[in-house]
DNA sequence: CTGTTAGCGCCTTCAT
DNA sequence: ATGAAGGCGCTAACAG
């Protein structure tokens, strides 16, 4: 194996000069060669490969030996342009940072299970953009933020089959949405900084604004601190937007402004992540002097130091239900309005369990 | 904000009954629609969208204003059917890992500045997918492993345009590809290991065994160990996969069977991670008892316990330079056939640097 | 500079 | 069960 890979050494100078390529002469074998090679017509040739209607089993045979020999693969275009139907689904995203990964691969599975080609785009401008609407794809799975209201309507007024991740529909829209519980999750742990660790000035460093996740994440935090008879302290709250960077220069300025906390509650692990560095930067020991928690458990967070205390959100999971609604949608079979997935605390050190026994 | 939010509430008793909608009905809006109302032949309006002739300036106007009245929106089908370019790129790829993150944004910055769809497709068949074949695609973006030789080959003899990625191309193929510079930094990351830290029965976790990567990285240890006047001990050499999970057992192993070894060198971070988690099990201290180190600098690399000292491997700028060479075949310009990506060794503390002052 | 027209590859009625 | 033929929406000669 080794001997194989050694010859393949990157020796830039046993390449002589640029490539050139010529264009890619696709093979235009069409479902009219196949259809006389077989000696059978178009049409035939057509039904056995969409099985829309019955063909007899000989010559069927026949076709299928005489596709394969020819190695035919149908023009999926001129087979979209004549049915109008794209066969594929396409996924909007604001970017492509890790979070998404597991996501993707739910949703990967699903849609190849199925049958569909996924198109996946990410931009930030909020339109629609054309390569993911009607005539090149059948269905959009939409993550929370990455479309504009107007631009959700409008797909809604073309019967456009969308399914909204993290994110519920505007107004009376009927566009179904998948997502996770928050709420209780948050409350929960907040809960166990408050009862198991004794803290009471407690930091949520939000994610952005228009997030209804990092929302009801903050309801939570609100109802555990109210439950146990704390005070909420808008000094204690501090925006974010999901960003490490952000939330590391929040923590700062937290610290600079002689904010008193014990603990710091980020809307996501990412958020929580920032606070750790800053915290760290700032002599502050954590868990000992300060708990910090997060959301989502993202890969990494089982590995920071101290690994970190969160509620684990089942994306992979959240992948492939959205995906299953949207194949659903387009199939013209029932869907779920909302599904909320279950999270699950995850207690790990960094809230201080484990370092005092 | 809140406020707005707030009424999104997840009031599952809210909605009353499973959603049910009926088919896309897509802007049926044709060119001959657009033509028809601006008083010109169809002709003039593929002119002026494809900017394929010069149109006098006042029926460009027209054009122009009856498109964005009409909500005009080109059929893609049509259009592929018609010219035999799909203005798409496929990504091929084994998985969907963390790991690619930042190769997916750098790629899919790129095509899109260049307007190309991207397409992207997880599987570990080795098969062509039809999905991404030439049909779909003006080409191929595959990344290492991911596609046998013989569909390599294949898509070569359809002078499909194909670049590899962590790859080189098998025989005498023209494929370009682009990589990283593996063994110059693995030397060095071992050299600091040896010198700086006085290690000397180092350990090598394999990567894939038809992985160049891990080929490279594994000539660059054994060039330093032998630069160093150091025996290569194949006791100290266990396979593994790029998998958290078989490092873990590959370390362990190790472990049981009583080899001594005084650092370790994953593959790659995750590969290292594995070990890392080893080694904590079995009580050994990082980087006191045993030094560990990776490659790639993987975005969690930098918050591990203790932060991984490890080399960059700048992963979107690979990632950019595949897509631009990809667009360049495409376009029939002249592409690289290889490039070879400078790495940085990338000084933590899992080494034993910082703990030691 | 503009219009007419013949396909691109496939599906799908309508006959047979 | 099978063929023949008309489109799907667009592009690209070819005329003018």
């Amino acid at each position: 194996m080794l001997d194989s890979l050694r010859k393949a050494h990157y020796n830039v100078t046993g390449y002589s000069n640029r490539l050139q390529m010529t264009r890619s002469k696709a093979s235009s074998i069409t479902i009219r060669d196949v259809a006389r090679h077989a000696g059978v017509s178009v049409a035939t040739v057509s039904r056995f490969i969409n099985q829309t209607a019955t063909v007899s089993p000989e010559v069927a045979a026949r076709v299928q030996a005489t596709m394969t020999e020819l190695r035919f693969v149908p023009h999926a275009s001129a087979q979209r342009l004549a049915t109008h139907k794209t066969n594929a689904l396409g996924l909007l995203v604001e970017n492509l940072h890790d979070y998404f990964s597991p996501m993707f691969t739910g949703i990967e599975s699903v849609t190849t299970t199925a049958g569909f080609d996924l198109l996946i785009s990410s931009s930030h401008h909020k339109e629609f953009p054309v390569t993911l609407g009607p005539h090149n794809t059948d269905g959009l799975l939409v993550f929370w933020g990455s479309l504009s209201e107007a631009s959700l309507m409008h797909a809604c007024d073309l019967h456009f089959p969308i399914v909204l991740i993290h994110q519920s529909p505007p107004r009376e829209l009927a566009i179904p949405c998948v997502t996770v519980e928050n709420k209780a999750a948050s409350m929960r742990l907040v809960d166990h900084l408050i009862e198991r660790h004794g803290r009471r000035r407690i930091v949520y460093l939000r994610g952005p604004d228009d997030n209804e996740d990092s929302y009801w994440r903050e309801m939570g935090y609100r109802e555990a601190l109210a439950a146990h008879g704390l005070p909420f302290d808008p000094q204690l709250v501090a925006a974010g937007n999901y960003e490490r960077a952000v939330a590391e220069a929040a923590t700062c300025q937290l610290l600079r402004a002689g904010v008193a906390f014990d603990a710091v509650f980020g809307a996501d692990d990412e958020t929580a992540l920032g606070a750790l560095s800053a915290l760290r930067s700032a002599g502050r020991r954590v868990p000992q002097d300060v708990s910090v928690v997060g959301f989502d458990d993202q890969r990494m967070s089982a590995y920071l130091t101290p690994p970190l205390t969160t509620v684990r959100a089942p994306t992979e999971e959240v992948g492939r239900r959205a995906a299953q609604q949207l194949v659903n949608l387009v199939r013209q079979k029932p869907v779920e309005p909302l599904i909320l997935l279950p999270t699950e605390l995850v207690i790990r050190q960094s809230c201080g369990c484990g370092s005092e026994g």
